[in-house]
DNA sequence: CGAGCTGTTCCGTGTCACGGAACAAACTTT
DNA sequence: AAAGTTTGTTCCGTGACACGGAACAGCTCG
């Protein structure tokens, strides 16, 4: 019953389709009837929102999905950060936690020019075919380091990553030096600069700035970036 | 058993709290032992986590939070119209849509000074303690004005608007002119003013900027949060 | 050592979720 | 216009499974 609900919420696709009874019946396996009744009951929950006979996501959801704890709270302490960031470089700014072996990202902010990035608040990414996906692993351990490089690299586009040596290399180069670059991995013609933002030893987090190849200057770039990290690092452990 | 699993999630308060199962059972009025089941089956899902015996919420709440659409879509649009006015103004920024008789607050961004502000991502506050509140009332049609100025008005603060006859001047005033006004009526030492987003003839979204009472420049603020709310109208009109 | 907490397991009872079948309405198709 | 197709919806008998009381295990008190 509980995994049929959430089977049901997490068909909805990243796009903000919206799906009909028989439609949703389909993707989810479930009996018309069945997916029917479940349906009524998360509209009455208000996780579900039905106009006519088309659902959607409830904002019931968006209001429980933002009590998260660790999450929240990150972002509330990284904002200020982002901000300097932001204007700073006026370019695209991203902050992700890790999550097994993918990225999550918590925040994303960005001006007028929006860059086409697989990139979405709430979005999951590998680990390895983004800037702060690879400054998270860099930090992680080295456990973490050896499980990722063990199994398949997958790629995002033709410039991703896939050769466990040349990762290899990526991820010590960015230990010594504190950043993680990306040069269209994630998507063509934008690369990204990366920094880890500890709490403690571990990086609980990394946060970056996405940049279109041709405004591409890394000299300009990193320094703005690494303090950032910085301040948002000495922030978190002062605070906690 | 969807009912008692919603009603357990909500019951994690915004101060990001962790529980333990004891304190679930009795916040939730459920049996320990359905509680102990219930909240196994909810981690299973990931839309709990556990750590020793305490339970916090998860990160795949987070993720589907963040897949609700007119939320995402809409703080998608108006984020590079937030920016340009946080530049403009330096002061904290909310976007926020109603709810009922109630203001779910989308976005807020703001820069290291943080105002003790009641609002918060995905919060809820009445409609007439609120800058953002008061300009999506409004705009949202007489029947609802007429439905708020009957029942009790609300009060965050003792500057909150608790006489009907005088909410209901604020509301005409806030009609023509465009603009609503908040001084003090949601937190003490801090005013606000705000700006209907428009999606053709109804108010979609609101938009404001709230400042400590010592920095409050009327004259100032005003057109930069015009400006930014008929900017983001601008889009929402041509992109829908 | 026992009293009072935890979280956890066991188990018999009763309910309610289940899905097949039948239905009504709105469309195509013929 | 009638037959066919697909939609969302209701009905209902069956069986699984959610339920909660009771008993258990591990802990920290006094």
């Amino acid at each position: 019953m509980l995994d049929k609900a959430v089977t049901l919420l997490e068909t909805f696709r990243p796009d903000g389709g919206t799906y009909r009874l028989t439609e949703l019946a389909e993707r989810t396996g479930l009996t018309k009837t069945t997916a029917f009744r479940l349906a009524a009951d998360l509209v009455r929950l208000g996780l579900l929102e039905r106009t006519g006979d088309t659902y959607r996501l409830g904002g019931k959801l968006f209001e429980l999905g933002s009590l998260v704890p660790r999450r929240q709270d990150l972002r509330e302490a990284a904002l200020p950060f982002l901000q300097d960031l932001f204007e700073a470089t006026r370019e695209t700014v991203h902050l992700g936690v890790r999550e097994g072996h993918e990225v999550v990202y918590v925040e994303r902010i960005h001006g007028h020019d929006v860059l086409p990035l697989p990139s979405r608040i709430g979005g999951r990414l590998p680990l390895t075919c983004t800037g702060v996906g690879k400054a998270l692993l860099a930090f992680s351990g080295a456990d973490l380091t050896e499980e990722v490089l063990a199994g398949p690299l997958p790629s995002l586009t033709p410039h991703s990553i896939t050769d466990p040596a040349r990762l290899r290399t990526a991820i010590e180069q960015a230990q010594v030096s504190g950043l993680a670059y990306e040069e269209q991995e994630a998507a063509l013609g934008v690369s990204c600069i990366a920094a880890p933002v500890f709490d403690g030893a571990v990086a609980v987090a990394a946060l970056s700035v996405a940049v279109p190849r041709a405004r591409y200057r890394p000299a300009q770039l990193a320094p703005a970036v690494r303090t950032a990290a910085l301040g948002l690092s000495r922030v978190l452990r002062s605070g906690a």
